[in-house]
RNA sequence: GGGCGGUUAGCUCAGUUGGUUAGAGCACAUGCUUGACAUGCAUGAGGCCACUGGUUCGAGUCCAGUACCGCCCACCA
């Protein structure tokens, strides 16, 4: 190892690199028992001295949201993965045993159609190759991709434990599916039946409610004349799709309609057909929308599935599971896509004058949320689940505030969804998912549910035949905070780690998940799988459009990477995502969005390179107080505050991570390190570095101290950067990482409110006087004198203290504190009414310079105006809090002043 | 149709219970081979805080309404 860095930094091997250090040093697992990975242990790594502080045996436990097993790595899941390991990340440094839970999801739909099109790409389809092999070719497949998903989220520094990555399919987890299955069907929960749902005829299967996503489009209403079977007149139905009145079993009205109660019971002549169906009255019709009169489709709305339920109306399923129309329409439709089927009723209609009227009509249209396709309601042979017993204890947890939402707006959403729970349609007709656990037996009617396969009926001895269709692919995400901690088995990581601490995901599977993953709990476990969900929000591109593949408007986090390193990518998200916001990121200009991040790590990586150049012979800085190894009475201003400085970074930053403030715990570090540190008190401490002027020690155990903080402070956000530079500092032992160190704590030793306020007045005069240069165009390197007229104590002990200092940053010879000298000069009044005055002799332009006060001054004088006037105002007096009345009052006394002082800088020129 | 969120500098966004002269980064202008860094340093310009009205001693912040943008939910065919 060596003891420099490289003078140019090059994230792209050392991440790598130092993430290998990471996994070998087996800092991912959880410390204390219960860790899977036998590496170096938690303590054993630690320098006692620097990490005394007691582990808290509270663990932190998270559980990610599972990739999909084919999936390549996107921003969604970069900005939810970095989010996690922040707060993982704080919580191990810390000191809690803290449990981050990879794991994917075999993704039911999703993969089939993957490995479906590959299949189509060799002229096959799945059915060609007959269910076992094309699950093997499956298995196969996803066998490679899950590692690629799974490598690409360690690239982003995801310091999640591995050795308990789980899978949503493998054997394990299938047996705590078919536990819950089973339970649920005992309980009475589940149940089969002919329902309308929304089906996919792309992928040939039914869909949940929460996977037909509803687009609102403009569309078309037609409105069709059927007549009376009788001859003695016709009635007008509007619909969206006409092609189903193919199905029509009936036309359904409001009993209480005048203009059809005398029509309720005849018959009507579906036209196109030679069927014959009865006009119903119905309450569910709203006789304002429309004619007033529904036609009835029961196999093919759910609408008109009750209304044919209670009306005894028959069901006609006119399309294949193609969606094209089957044979139970009249001959010339058959085979027809719907939309085909469409065209020609219409045209059918129009050409018998039957064709009343066609309106625009905006309405909302399920989609396939996998492909896309317009779903068609159908019915159809599914097993759901009931939901309102599981959704009764979701809804009080959440009311006993047993969980919590952050952003709280969410906890709304969620009541809302859970009190308007519909049954949960969970079978699929695919082959790739768990088979549902159901056994047939043909020879005597039966049916059984198993938690083992079953062969021969234990009622006949007859064989059995297991369902052919498989469970949503939530049904088994649903179990994740239980079934990767094991269970149904009672494991010590169960014990250990289950209820987790907070869950961390994005808002669109608040219902398909988050919600499900409460209920089954609470219903299997009797506990709340998590105490907070933390919502984040979605990455867009700069017209607030999601970033997707369709619309290519997407960014590779690979990419960024490459280009700009993790720590970069990381610090991107972090600083972007405040608390209910969404993450807005140019794609096609990845440099506006990720280059601060990475000139932040090259700040940090030359400040390191300073140092470190400078740092020999400093002590390694002890846990807890500075005054360990300094003397307070050995520091400088400047040491004392940057000291407290940094301490108030670390509680800035501390109370930001305790509010998922990530943005503000990374701002605060960002300017403290860059800011403060970086270009205040490195500048300040170079001639004590260089030996210039004594105090080189102090100022080497000073920076060395802040600095380290500086880096814990920083290694949550960006691992990488912070481990690399953390372990070249001296003193540093083999091995010993930066991962595993502790967090900094807040020290109320280090707080100076004195040194807080007299170094920013170094700071003022620095800057007033680097202003004045600018101003009166000074060249760069030229020194000049400079007064100041000291208004305050504070004034004067600051210059006198740290004289050095502002010569050197502003360029000063020789700094004169006392009464303002005569003659032409430019001038500047301070914040504590102190005056920097800089004579220029011949440069300065003595009617600028008199402009310039005279326009400070008005700014100003208008600003005491006003306050007067808040002031005098009764009303305020009386009113507003003693605290505020005394600042606005010292307000006052200090404009005032300020004012008289520009008048006197006038004076003295003789403006 | 119902609900929610947003509107602050050219851009992306902070602004936590109302109380300094509304901040940051980027972009922009000017000047700088300053013994860590030009992925940098210094200085500067840039804002009727969407609009209208209200509450208040005081509003970017609270309330009501309007406009625009976005999201979620919904069985008016």
């Amino acid at each position: 190892m060596s003891d420099e860095l490289s003078p140019t930094y090059s994230p792209a091997g050392l991440e790598v690199g130092i993430y290998r250090q990471w996994e070998k040093a087996g800092v991912f697992a959880p410390s204390g028992h219960g860790s899977r990975v036998m590496g170096r242990g938690a303590l054993e790594g630690r320098n006692a001295s620097h990490d005394s502080r007691p582990t808290t045996q509270d663990p932190f436990v998270t559980m990610m949201p599972p990739p999909n097993v084919t999936a390549s790595l996107h921003m969604g899941h970069g900005l939810n993965n970095t989010l996690q390991d922040v707060l993982t990340r704080w919580a191990r440094m810390r000191g809690r045993p803290a449990l981050w839970l990879p794991g994917t999801d075999h993704a039911g739909i999703a993969t089939q159609n993957v490995v479906e099109r590959l299949v189509a790409k060799e002229g096959q389809t799945r059915f060609d190759l007959g269910r076992g092999p094309f699950l093997e070719r499956m298995h196969a497949y996803v066998d490679v991709t899950k590692e690629t998903i799974l490598g690409q989220l360690r690239s982003i520094g995801s310091s999640a434990d591995w050795s308990r990555t789980y899978y949503t399919f493998d054997e394990h987890y299938s047996e705590a599916v078919r536990e819950v299955f089973v339970r649920l069907y005992e309980k009475g929960l589940i149940y089969r039946g002919k329902y309308i749902i929304n089906w996919c005829p792309r992928c040939l299967t039914a869909l949940s409610n929460e996977e037909a996503e509803k687009e609102e489009r403009d569309g078309k209403i037609w409105h069709l004349r059927y007549p009376l079977a009788d001859g003695s007149g016709s009635l007008v139905v509007a619909t969206t799709r006409p092609e189903t009145m193919l199905g029509d079993t009936g036309v359904a009205v409001h009993p209480e309609d005048e203009r059809y109660q005398a029509l309720i019971g005849k018959m009507l002549a579906l036209p196109l057909t030679d069927r014959r169906i009865p006009i119903v009255g119905d309450e569910a019709v709203d006789p304002e929308f429309g004619s007033g009169a529904v036609k009835v489709t029961p196999a093919h709305d759910q609408t008109d599935f009750e209304i044919g339920k209670r009306h005894d109306l028959a069901q006609i399923d006119v399309m294949t599971p193609e969606a094209r129309m089957a044979e139970t329409v009249p001959l010339r439709f058959q085979g027809l896509d719907r939309f085909d089927a469409r065209k020609k009723v219409v045209a059918e209609f129009e050409a018998l004058g039957l064709l009343v009227k066609i309106d625009d009509h905006r309405h909302a249209v399920g989609h396939c949320y996998r492909c896309g396709t317009v779903v068609e309601p159908r019915l159809s042979d599914q097993w759901f689940v009931k939901m309102a017993p599981l959704a009764k204890p979701a809804l009080k947890a959440y009311a006993d505030k047993k969980v919590k939402f952050v952003p709280e707006r969410w906890g709304d959403i969620y009541t809302q969804w859970l009190e308007g729970i519909r049954d949960w349609c969970i079978s699929r007709q695919l082959w790739w998912g768990h088979r549902i656990p159901v056994w047939y037996c043909d020879a005597c009617g039966s049916k059984h549910a198993s938690r083992t396969d079953l062969v021969t009926c234990p009622k006949c001895r007859g064989l059995l035949r297991q369902d052919e269709d498989v469970l949503d692919t939530w049904f088994s995400s649903w179990l994740v905070p239980m079934a990767s901690l094991g269970w149904p088995e009672e494991t010590e990581d169960l014990k250990r780690f289950y209820p987790g601490t907070v869950l961390i995901t994005a808002p669109e599977i608040l219902f398909f998940w988050v919600a499900r993953m409460i209920m089954a709990g609470l219903e299997f476990r009797g506990k709340v799988p998590f105490h907070t969900v933390y919502l984040h929000g979605t990455v867009r591109d700069t017209q607030h459009r999601k970033m997707s593949k369709s619309l290519g408007n997407g960014i590779d986090p690979l990419d960024v990477i490459e280009k700009y390193g993790a720590d970069a990518l990381r610090y991107t998200v972090i600083s972007g995502m405040a608390v209910g916001t969404d993450l807005i990121l140019d794609p096609k200009d990845l440099e506006i969005s990720f280059a601060p991040g990475r000139n932040f790590a090259n700040k940090l990586w030359n400040a390191a390179r300073f140092l470190l150049s400078n740092l020999h012979g400093a002590p390694r800085p002890l846990a807890g107080a500075y005054r360990e190894v300094i003397r307070r009475e050995e520091l400088t201003l400047a040491d004392r505050w940057i000291i407290a400085r940094c301490d108030a970074a670390v509680r800035e930053s501390a109370d930001a991570l305790e509010k998922f403030r990530l943005n503000d715990a990374a701002s605060a570090a960002y300017h403290f390190i860059w800011s403060d540190f970086a270009d205040w008190y490195v500048e300040a401490i170079k001639p004590r570095l260089y030996g210039d002027v004594p105090g080189g020690s102090i100022a080497r155990a000073v920076a060395y101290r802040v600095f380290d903080t500086a880096l814990r402070l920083l290694h949550p956000v960006m691992p990488f950067i912070t481990e690399a530079i953390w372990q070249k500092l001296p003193g540093r032992t083999e091995g010993e990482l930066l991962a595993r160190a502790r967090w900094p704590e807040a020290d109320q030793r280090a707080s100076d409110d004195g040194a807080l306020a007299e170094f920013a007045l170094v700071q003022e005069v620095v800057t007033a006087l680097r202003q004045i240069r600018a101003e009166n165009g000074v060249e760069p390197g030229k020194q000049i004198d400079a007064t100041v007229v000291a208004a305050t104590p504070a004034m004067r002990s600051a210059l006198t203290l740290e004289d050095a200092t502002v010569r050197r940053l502003a360029k000063v010879a020789k700094l004169t504190v006392g009464p303002a000298p005569t003659g032409a000069a430019a001038s500047a009044v301070l914040s504590d009414g102190s005056t920097v005055i800089v004579p220029l002799g011949g440069m300065v332009d003595l009617a600028k310079e008199c402009a310039k006060l005279a326009a400070e001054r008005d700014r100003l004088a208008g600003m005491v105006a006003n306050q007067e006037k808040k002031l005098s105002n009764e009303q305020f007096v009386a009113r507003a809090p003693a605290a505020v009345i005394e600042g606005e009052r010292k307000k006052l006394a200090e404009w005032t002043e300020h004012v008289s002082k520009l008048n006197d800088r006038r004076r003295a020129l003789g403006c």
